[in-house]
DNA sequence: ATTGATGCAAAGCTTTTGCAAAACA
DNA sequence: TGTTTTGCAAAAGCTTTGCATCAAT
């Protein structure tokens, strides 16, 4: 039975990185915070500030990255969030009045996005940037 | 006859901004480039680099936001862009590969955008978020 | 033994801010 | 004159990079 992490740390020998103790640090905490979107900061933290450094963090996720095994999205200030590339990619919405950030499900828009590509010849990647907005509560509220 | 540029000082003045030579020198670029997306330091460039400090044209961008007579955009990697609020919002495609940004008519999107708030309450402002992707182009060549 | 990865420090880039001097109303 | 705005300089926040040392294969 192979753990999320596992399967992390294969990703990248497949690519042919080297496993080491920071990558598999990295691995581990990304694969138990799976539902998670982590900025380099939040990951930095939950590995120990003292454990590894920043910059290690940065170039693991690159090579995550690189092996298709994680992705990030840019939520327009702030730092961008990385979150695992398994399961459906999904559009994130954030309200740029209270901050909260919504995962839309991609089911309902394929077909909108289909509709994108049709006009333009652009393919979108709706998981790469989030989709700013009011949220429904702000709404209500003003 | 008013000109962009007059309009915007104006509503500078309207919004109880004092209008400075800083402010009409900035004005006046992004008025007579108002089909072109200008970042903060293109501007200082185009209105000269030795002419105001960036962090006027900071500021500067700030109140003709407040006065509603720009708006910026985030384009992922890369510096922010301003524009020109007048004229129909519209969704920027920005491709992942070659940086290209394709401006798509809004019309195009509506009924995505009408889908997310149905499912979500979500009230998405499209033209605050680049959409990331590949554009035709660079789909052609891979 | 080779090649790749790490830590550290520094810098890059965009954007913001504090403050004294200058400009506007 | 009274307040706003500017320039300058510095810093903040996120991310990248150079390089010598260390670790993985």
């Amino acid at each position: 039975m192979h753990t999320t992490a596992d399967r992390l740390v294969e990703a990248l020998r497949r690519d042919g990185f080297r496993i080491t103790r920071a990558r598999r640090a990295v691995c581990e905490v990304i694969a138990r915070a799976h539902q998670d979107h982590l900025t380099a900061g939040d990951i930095h933290a939950l590995v120990g500030d003292d454990v590894i450094d920043l910059s290690t963090v940065y170039r693991t996720m690159e090579a995550l990255e690189q092996a298709s095994a994680v992705t990030h999205t840019h939520m327009g200030h702030g730092p961008s969030v990385y979150h695992l590339a398994a399961g459906a990619p999904h559009q994130h919405l954030v309200c740029s009045r209270c901050g909260v950030t919504i995962d839309l499900d991609p089911a309902g828009i394929e077909s909108l996005l289909a509709e994108i590509t049709r006009r333009t010849g652009f393919v979108p990647d709706p998981s790469h940037f989030a989709l700013s907005g009011l949220c429904r509560d702000c709404i209500a509220r003003s």
